[in-house]
DNA sequence: GCGACAG
DNA sequence: ATCTTGTCGC
């Protein structure tokens, strides 16, 4: 997986590259696209910040699709590549993860994302962007609307209402009920995949809780290793592996 | 200009 | 994201 060399620093240079990665993404099912990775393993990434320390931890956790049981871990750390600009979140917790991703030894046939995908302003979230990068089968798994509308979906699990943009009226995505009773998520394409398979993914993530197991693995992961960090006081280069 | 705004 | 206590319920 490619790493990124020059990254953009301000938001002009990071809004140029959305509209250079948009029309790459694949919005498509896996019937149409050749398998990257390993069919049977699913990755969950997530990032956790230490803004004092100018510190970023990621977290990349395979897990085996069938029993959801965890294949392996991995971790990179580094500094702040970019601040927080709602509509720009990629260019602050990819360049992380890509090491993350890396430092695995497995290749995962898809990786679910904290955030969106194609929902997204310029359609280009998160979820999209690191696809495009990497060429994954990536969905993205948001907790909160962010700027989309939708209907409370259903009472049960399962149950699903379209999410539109109200700036262009698109479905980009689903508000899933992942379990009864409790708020639903925010589904969306990332890359080589639709809708209706990104659906199914995070059900099949979802059979205890509200969130993927991938995610809430790669939540408590990313967790714990920076707070292993500043327990030990530890000297950060520019990027550390595992 | 004001408010909203993935993580 | 992160800052933070107790509390209700399975």
């Amino acid at each position: 997986m490619p790493i990124p060399a020059d990254w953009p620093t301000t938001e002009a240079e990071a809004l140029a590259e959305q509209e250079r990665l948009r029309p790459l993404v694949e919005p498509t099912g896996a019937a149409s696209s050749v398998p990257v990775g390993d069919e049977r393993l699913i990755a969950g990434v997530d990032v956790a910040y230490d803004d004092e320390r100018d510190l970023v931890v990621a977290a990349a956790v395979v897990l085996d699709r069938a029993t959801l049981a965890v294949v392996e871990e991995a971790t990179a750390t580094g500094r702040i590549a970019f601040p927080y600009i709602p509509g720009l979140l990629a260019f602050r917790e990819i360049p992380a993860v890509l090491d993350a991703l890396d430092a695995l030894t497995h290749r995962p046939g898809t990786v679910v994302c904290d955030g969106y995908g194609l929902a997204h302003p310029r359609r280009l979230g998160l979820a999209s962007h690191l696809g495009v990068l990497t060429g994954l089968r990536t969905l993205g798994v948001a907790k909160t609307p962010f700027t989309f509308d939708h209907l409370p979906p259903g009472p049960d699990r399962g149950d699903r209402t379209p999410l539109t943009d109200p700036a262009t009226g698109e479905e980009v995505g689903s508000a899933v009920r992942t379990r009864a009773g409790v708020k639903p998520v925010f589904v969306s394409v990332g890359h080589r995949i639709g809708l209706t398979e990104a659906v199914e993914t995070t059900l099949a993530l979802t059979p205890h809780y509200r969130l993927p197991e991938t995610t809430r693995h790669a939540d408590s992961l990313c967790r714990r290793a920076l707070a292993a960090l500043t327990a030990s006081g530890a000297t950060v280069a520019t990027s550390d592996v595992n």
